[in-house]
Formats: structure tokens, sequence, C-alpha cells
DNA sequence: ACAAATAGGATAAAAAGAGTCTATTTTATC
DNA sequence: GATAAAATAGACTCTTTTTATCCTATTTGT
């Protein structure tokens, strides 16, 4: 009844992307440390973000990762279906075959409304809302990571 | 993000004995019949249910298990928490350390809102209710369990 | 050409999950 | 007291998932 790291660590580099001017570009290793994550790992995570249509990646010299659309757009629970695909509590809840007892079982409603309430808060939660505390709760903080900015 | 088999199990366990008189005692291999469970997992199951207190049991011929207390007074949450202790979306929504980032980490209130609408469908789920809807849904289901019932 | 990056496959350690088996203890009943 | 029905407890197995790490490509800006 957990996230995997992986999610976490997904929701963490969005958010820290989020936070900067739109489009900068960060490498892996700048959000490796930003965001508190062993850089290997991360380059999976960031393949799957890839994959999903979350991040766009340019390889070579002052490559790196950024946002491929508006984080006004992107969702929290986007970025963990993306990682951990659809979130279903329990087998009974999946939208495939579930278990046999399915149509009667008085539990499967309880799954099923419990994942409703659970994904409702993820999407309702905006990776730019999040970006947005997250600005306020650095400002002590004025290390800056090294990025590519957009215009550059 | 997923329960595990045991809670699921557990949770069928104590709707299946709440739909029954009050009282009412079963042995495990009913149990497992009726909730579709292994018999001998569901043995650790409800080893672990009668250690928080919400299963009764009894050794010796006319041995099984019955509710320690009333249906009502149980919610879904209580039953899944006994199985696999306190809910926890993310490491860092623990009542313990968690994680160093815990304490500006902008995601970290996310995790406990949707923590809080998982863990608030599953508080006020009752299992007495969804035994009530499991009786409804068993009228077709004629056969009886080997039971014990308590005035004899 | 060179160097800085990402991509992706192979490997692996560790943990969790799910289930099985068996010996032991308890206890109702004959 | 003997017997048999039942739960208890713990060891054991097997599989899958998680969480990495490492290494060799492949891209690409200068």
């Amino acid at each position: 009844m957990q996230l995997t790291r992986a999610a976490d660590y997904a929701v963490r580099v969005m958010i820290h992307l989020a936070a900067l001017p739109p489009g900068t570009r960060v490498n892996r290793d700048s959000l490796a440390a930003a965001s508190e994550v062993p850089t290997h790992f991360l380059s999976k995570v960031l393949q799957v973000l890839v994959r999903a249509r979350l991040l766009v990646t340019h390889r070579g010299p002052s490559g790196g990762f950024n946002l491929a659309i508006p984080a006004e757009q992107i969702s929290v629970l986007r970025v963990v279906e993306a990682v951990e695909g659809p979130i279903a509590l329990n087998v009974c809840a999946t939208n495939g075959s579930g278990c046999s007892r399915q149509s009667w079982c008085p539990a499967h409603f309880v799954w099923l409304e419990a994942q409703a309430a659970l994904t409702q808060v993820l999407k309702n939660a905006s990776i730019a809302k999040l970006a947005g505390e997250a600005a306020v709760a650095l400002q002590s903080v004025p290390r800056q990571d090294k990025v590519v900015y957009p215009w550059n």
C-alpha cells in the first residue's frame, strides 16, 4: 500500500522542473542532486517520463530534460501512473478480469470508492501548483543548479 | 500501491462473520471456503486478527473464530491496518522520521491529503454495513457453512 | 575529433508477497 | 483418561517486485 520510490522520485523531478522558468533544460545529475535521488536510478525514471511524453530529452553537450507540456496541465496522478501504471487498490479493482467474486463481493465497492477518493486528490493536484509552493519554501535556498535556459 | 492479499482476505472473513447471527463461531476451513482463501494462508491472517482483538478464538472440537466486538464498531480501515500496519502512501507520510525533505517538500502534503482521503473512506465503511449488502447479494445462495451457534 | 550527455541492456541484492507444511498445544466429548 | 478436532507457531519455499548499479552504445554541440 505504498508508492514506489520511482514514483516519488518522478514527482520530485517534475516539481523541480516546473519551478524553473518554462522550458528550462536540466541534466540528469543536476536533477538527481536537486531531488536527492541516486543518479543511475533516476536515469530509468526519466526514461519512463520521456516515453510517457511528460518530459522532452536532449542528448549531447548541454543536453538534459525539460517539461514536454505546461506544468499546469500535469497532475500528480498522471506522473504517478506514468511510472506505476494505473492505480488499483486491489486486484478486484482492476479494469481487467479481477477476481471471481467481483460481481457480488460486498467489499468490492469500498475498494472502488477508496480508490476514487485517492485518485481524485492526486488528479486535482497539479505539478504547477506544487511547484509554486516549492518556490516559496526554497526562497531561503539561493543555490542554483547547473541549468540551461531556453533563451541561451 | 496495492492492498496485500492478506488484508483483502481479512476483510472478506470479517464481513462473512458479520453476516451471521452475532457470536456465531466458524472454523478456519469453513471461513476459507466461504471467503475463497487458501486454508493455511488464512490461518496466518486469522491469527493476526485475533492478536488485534478483532476476533476471538476457541480451540478444540467445535472450536473456531467469532467477532470479538459488534460489527457495527469495526471499520474496514481497522481491519486493513490490523493486517498491514498503519497506512502510509509514502515513506515521507509516516509518523516516524520519514525523509530528510519532509519539512519543505511540496509533494509531502499531497501524499498526506491523498492518504487522508483514502483512509476516510475505509474508516466510514463499517463491516456491519457491508455484511448487510452481502446478505442481500447472497439470498440466492442457500448453502450453509458448518457453524456453531452461540446458543448451542 | 572530442567531450558531454542520454539510452538502454545486463546484472544483482534485497525485500516483500503469497503460500505450504508440520509439529505442538488446547479442549470438548466419549 | 483416550481420542479427535481444532487452533498456534514457526520454519520453509518460491516468485515477483523493488531498487538499484554498471557498462556500452548512441547523439550531438562546439
